[in-house]
DNA sequence: CGCGTTTGACCCGCGC
DNA sequence: GCGCGGGTCAAACGCG
């Protein structure tokens, strides 16, 4: 198989960061080209949109558009903001595109990184924060595995990956060099797991919600 | 000791 | 074909 099938559609993107902390504030979520051709044309285009930005008011709203119940069950919490990416996005397979077969095959062909074959990333997904912190608590664990100096930008990026073994979600973390208060993460695939940090905040508000209603 | 981070090397796609 | 930039690997290291 040299390339991967187009995504079919609904999968949805990733769950953006949730409220449990509030030091950061959520803006719009970027829409990503779909045609874009590799990983630096996102990147460049997610800086002009930044550079197009209105001027930043003081955060007011957090999540737009959340669908609460989706998300919970393991759905999209933004169902307004899919981003299919086109298959001529010829970086990296994330999420259902790639499997540990892939992995093992890949590691074996090469050592380093790279990529092999032309692939489909199903989603892709990207929001500004204001935040003084790089790393936002979304409630899912991350383990950093790169970082690259970005052209044109004084701030490096940062590469994570899910540590749920099944997990092959990403997420690339870098801050932009014309407002450094405003860092740009993006989502790449889709969890196939429970957010555990969630759960465990909700279960004892869910409890007592239940416990409540009896009377 | 397990888990996460750091960092240099490697690989790939793309533009010229 | 070559160089550049981006993305990834994996060994070494740090920390609790």
């Amino acid at each position: 198989m040299d390339e991967y099938e187009q995504v079919p559609p609904p999968p949805p993107p990733l769950l953006p960061p949730l409220p449990l902390q509030p030091s950061y504030n959520i803006f719009s979520p970027i829409s990503l080209p779909s045609s874009s051709s590799s990983s630096a044309s996102l990147s460049s285009s997610l800086l002009q949109q930044n550079n197009s930005l209105p001027p930043l008011q003081p955060p007011t709203s957090l999540l737009p558009d959340i669908d609460w119940v989706s998300l919970l069950a393991g759905g999209t919490a933004f169902p307004n903001h899919r981003i299919p990416l086109s298959s001529s996005d010829s970086s990296l397979a994330t999420g259902e595109s790639r499997g540990a077969e892939d992995d093992k095959e890949k590691s074996k062909l090469r050592k380093g990184g790279g990529r092999s074959k032309k692939v489909t990333r199903p989603y892709r997904f990207a929001f500004q924060t204001r935040s003084v912190d790089d790393i936002l608590d979304d409630g899912y664990r991350w383990r950093k595995y790169g970082q690259k100096a970005v052209k044109n930008s004084a701030y490096p990026r940062s590469y994570y990956r899910c540590t749920h073994h099944t997990c092959n979600v990403k997420k690339q973390v870098q801050r932009l060099s014309k407002d450094t208060s405003i860092v740009v993460t993006t989502y790449e695939g889709i969890h196939n797991h429970p957010c555990e940090k969630l759960m465990e905040t909700l279960t004892p508000l869910l409890k007592q919600m239940q416990f409540l209603s009896r009377f």
